[in-house]
DNA sequence: CAGAATCCTTCAAGATACTG
DNA sequence: CAGTATCTTGAAGGATTCTG
């Protein structure tokens, strides 16, 4: 019913630098990471979470409805019982797979030189 | 002294997911931007807040000593009188340029693809 | 000019309980 | 399973004042 979907911390809404603008959709605390994951195929809600610890199931929640209104990921219910969700990226969503594998690399060329953990239970 | 800086939102300062790591870093609300308009060129604080105009002045001190902290810029204290302080990128900061642009473009090609307006008072 | 220090308000987000 | 609904709170962040 669109009462104010709690938006949070979007910098703003008006067109402004095109930067701005990436940033109010991915900007999000756990977007790039949601969208990573999501970047190796379709995931249902609870594998996600699996794959983000971290993330509380309200945050989840909040975030991939801000990612599905901003059209970068598409939301599947299946009428089952017990519900069935998949959550999979867009076409826009694919559009920035580049800019997600190079944020990875960075953080692993600039932040991880040395220091290679044998297990790799993340990527 | 690492007495707690403040640590806005970092997600986790333990090893993870590069990404995560990454996130660590680039995640400040106003850093990607602070890093996009340094990579223009070095720029004395006040300068820095003109081409943010939505940031604070507590913010923007907050986040450029969040990102010195992490190596990713330069602060450079003139001991002048009125004080004169300049940010400029690290070499680790240059490092990420490619990066920053590419989510500059990613923002023009994916959200701005008509409606492109006749100032461009932010590049 | 470039902040540091306070005070104060809002809100992001955790915890918990409930549901189709 | 995949959410929604409430309640509560720590802290993000604004406004203002002071200073070397």
């Amino acid at each position: 019913m669109e009462t104010g979907p709690v938006k949070p911390w979007h910098l703003d809404r008006v067109p402004t630098c095109p930067l701005v603008m990436t940033l109010n959709i991915l900007g999000g605390k756990w977007k790039p990471l949601i969208l990573h994951r999501l970047a190796s195929g379709t995931l249902r809600f609870g594998e996600l979470r699996k794959r983000i610890p971290a993330v509380s199931q309200k945050m989840l929640t909040q975030q991939l409805r801000e990612l599905e209104a901003d059209g970068m990921i598409v939301r599947t219910v299946f009428p089952e019982i017990p519900p069935r969700v998949e959550y999979s990226l867009s076409s826009r969503g694919l559009s920035l797979r580049p800019l997600l594998d190079q944020l990875y690399r960075w953080g692993q060329t600039e932040l991880m030189s040395e220091e290679a953990p044998a297990d790799k239970s993340w990527s």
